[in-house]
RNA sequence: GGUCGGUUCGUCUAGGGGUUAGGACGUAUCCCUUUCACGGAUAAAACACGGGUUCGAUUCCCGUACCGACUACCA
């Protein structure tokens, strides 16, 4: 019988949630999902120096936003509360002791400056790894070196000090990632990490160990960064005797930059002109900013989408999924083990693809947004019409406004260049009569059909090809030489509307040539 | 430098001892068309290199190269 799955988020709060952070969460929840489990989220906020006000919420946003919200949280508390590693400070401190009690920690008195000078000794002597080690450590200032009576009297008095792990000198330390299969390290290349710093606080090594225990979590997914203290936190629960219960690991491959090599930073982002936040951020402290993909015009589940295909794929040709088929298909299995270089023409290509299934009235939303933030009024029915034009034409909603607008706007001046080639006499002949047609016409209905079958008999009656004079048509009544269907469009104005722009246009436009 | 990890079209990837090495994004061309798009079609484009193992390696093994992560009292 196994037991419930419980994977973790532990992100830290020192700013906004990076995007891999944000897939590393994804997989965690699509994980838990597909296991049945539990998805719970716990912050790492063990260092005091790099807290960001604002972050927290930032996170809880941010997930909220992509529909994966974590089944227990700081604010949505369950059996293992509490999800503040700040607020679980007391029970760090124990275990550390525990450690150095049964001899596989000990207490530490050197001060920045003696380790920097142990670096610089060893460093000069060519020594390959200037570390805290199972060498160098019998010439430091600690509990191994010093008497016992100094070590309490150091204690007593209150002198700072950290707790180290003391890594054997020689074990092989194994484990078995999900991802990549047996690692194998020898405890001779590690070093004498910091368990407890001399601020009391736990170093992320000693609290993810304890807490990861203690919270029952028994798959830990995170970052490929993670791999090479692996093997610390292995030994940790081995000093710990938790190893019969010590979670499986699955480091995940590193979003890369698009260009070049190496991590994708906010600097690649901001250089190539792409979020790599999943919401705007702003610190207001220190004016730091950031673009969210949410603010740019990415549908959530679109985002998420494109995201959880970045570094892992379910095996078919489809690409489409929602969350619900995502946790379905999804397997740790096939997740890939080769770094990922971050391609925003296909989260582009996905937003197209989301925005086209969304239904005109959704997409109308948006239309009547931008437009009232312009001082527009536009009608339901309008914002409709020019959503169901446009859909099939753009990437982000905010474009369906802007390439369509002329519709509630009549153009005040004319797009010169399109002018100088089309604007002809040909044009002007048609466009005369058609206008006159238009305000005698009498019909009830006048649909984007009947708006080309009278143009089409004004052109038939002048004996002037269509194709030929469409684009000065398009340019009277638009303003410009691109767009959706004229036809549709005139069908939105109305033959009032249609008459009184072709007039103006034949009242400013001169024709060249 | 050391430790660990990685390497299939430009990018994301499928595949896996014998395949015309498949798809998607992007790119190009053509078709459709009242423009621009959409859509449809087509094209160019990849197994890092060298050794093994094998009848046969892109696939398995070992090296090399290259790339990356880590190397804090940060996570």
């Amino acid at each position: 019988m196994s037991k419930e799955v419980r994977v973790r988020f532990a992100p830290s709060p020192t700013g906004p949630l990076h995007i891999g952070g944000v897939r590393t969460a994804l997989y965690n929840y699509l994980f838990a999902r597909k296991m049945g489990g539990k998805f719970l989220l716990r912050i790492e906020d063990t260092d005091q120096n790099r807290f960001v006000p604002g972050a927290e919420d930032y996170i809880k946003e941010s997930l909220e936003w992509l529909g994966i919200s974590p089944d227990e949280s700081p604010w949505k508390p369950g059996d293992s509360a509490p999800y503040r590693q700040s607020e679980r400070k007391t029970s760090y401190m124990q275990y550390a002791l525990d450690l150095v009690e049964a001899g596989h920690a000990y207490y530490a008195f050197d001060t920045p400056g003696e380790l920097e000078d142990m670096r610089e000794r060893l460093t000069a002597a060519r020594v390959v790894q200037p570390q805290y080690n199972s060498i160098t450590r019998t010439q430091m200032k600690n509990s191994l070196t010093l008497p016992e009576d100094e070590v309490k009297a150091r204690l007593a008095s209150g002198e700072p000090y950290v707790i180290r792990v003391k890594i054997p000198r020689k074990e092989e330390v194994r484990l078995n990632d999900m991802i990549r299969g047996w690692v194998m390290v020898h405890s001779s290349t590690l070093d004498d990490k910091v368990l407890m710093k001399s601020d009391g606080m736990p170093t992320y090594h000693l609290a993810n160990i304890v807490d990861d225990h203690l919270m029952n979590i028994t798959h830990v997914i995170r970052g490929e960064e993670w791999l090479p203290s692996a093997p610390l936190h292995v030994l940790l629960y081995k000093f710990f005797g938790w190893t019969d219960t010590m979670p499986e690991f699955a480091h995940l491959p590193l979003l890369l930059k698009p260009d070049g090599n190496g991590k994708l930073s906010k600097r690649d982002g901001d250089k190539l002109g792409f979020p790599v936040f999943p919401l705007n951020w702003e610190n207001k402290e220190t004016g730091e900013k950031a673009a969210g993909f949410r603010e740019q015009g990415y549908f959530s589940d679109a985002f998420l989408n494109f995201l959880a295909f970045l570094g892992w794929n379910p095996g078919g040709e489809r690409e489409i999924f929602s969350l619900e088929e995502l946790v379905d298909a999804f397997s740790v299995e096939r997740i890939g083990k080769a770094g990922t270089k971050f391609d925003i023409a296909k989260a582009k290509w996905f937003n197209e693809q989301y925005l086209r299934e969304k239904s005109n009235a959704e997409l109308a939303t948006y239309v009547v947004v931008d437009a009232t933030a312009e001082n527009i009024t536009i009608l339901p029915e309008t914002a409709e019409a020019i959503a169901s034009l446009m859909k099939g034409r753009v990437t982000f909603p905010s474009e369906i406004w802007q390439g369509c607008k002329f519709v509630v706007i009549a153009p005040a001046e004319f797009d010169q260049d399109i002018a100088s080639k089309k604007w002809n006499t040909d044009a002007v002949s048609l466009l005369t009569a058609y206008a006159e047609d238009l305000e005698a016409f009498n019909g009830t209905i006048f649909d984007a059909d009947t708006a080309k079958s009278m143009l089409g008999q004004a052109a038939e009656a002048k004996e002037i090809k269509l194709g030929k004079v469409m684009q000065a048509v398009r340019l009277a009544v638009t303003g410009v030489g691109a767009g959706p269907d004229l036809m549709e469009i005139f069908a939105i104005l109305g033959t009032e509307e249609v008459a009184k722009r072709i007039r103006f246009a034949l009242a400013t436009l001169e024709v060249i040539g």
